[in-house]
DNA sequence: GCCAACGTTGGC
DNA sequence: GCCAACGTTGGC
């Protein structure tokens, strides 16, 4: 299963409102980015990925699960736009920042650290167990 | 709040 | 099809 990574700015969508969303999760849409939308037209019910605070907070908070397959994106009339449901699955017990992960070599390929602009990104395999490990929570 | 980096748009 | 101009994102 593979793994991804989503970023959201705190101040207009952040974990707590996620939470607050509950087991069905919520549509990650308004995303406006071929390359994002490719990476959720990818995504497998039940696929877990990070979920990213950027602009403010700038750390890794917490897992979220793939509740819906890609759909069309209801914010929008034009049908290139498409998204997945996600929802929160557990809170990281030590969020960590990005900080954190510029400073670990294991860590500086992730697409985060390269190409930190793409708001859907792709995490590998082992970026995924060193980040959970980072967080102190389970995979 | 600033601005560099990136993606998209549109004139040619 | 190129590339300058523009808008947006996100770290600082």
């Amino acid at each position: 299963m593979a793994h991804w990574l989503f970023k959201s700015e705190p101040d207009v969508f952040g974990w707590d409102d996620l939470v607050a969303k509950g087991g069905a999760g919520e549509e990650w849409d308004g995303v406006r980015n071929y390359q994002a939308r490719n990476n959720m037209r990818a995504m497998a019910l039940g696929e877990t990925g990070f979920f990213y605070h950027s602009r403010s907070g700038l750390e890794v908070v917490g897992i979220v699960e793939v509740s819906a397959l890609a759909h069309p994106d209801s914010t929008t009339d034009d049908d290139r736009w498409e998204c997945v449901d996600v929802r929160a699955v557990r809170p990281f017990v030590k969020p960590v920042s990005l900080e954190t992960i510029k400073a670990d070599p294991r860590l500086s390929d992730m697409v985060l650290v390269k190409n930190s602009r793409l708001s859907v990104q792709p995490v590998t395999d082992a970026e995924w167990a060193i980040l959970c490990e980072l967080g102190e929570t389970k995979p």
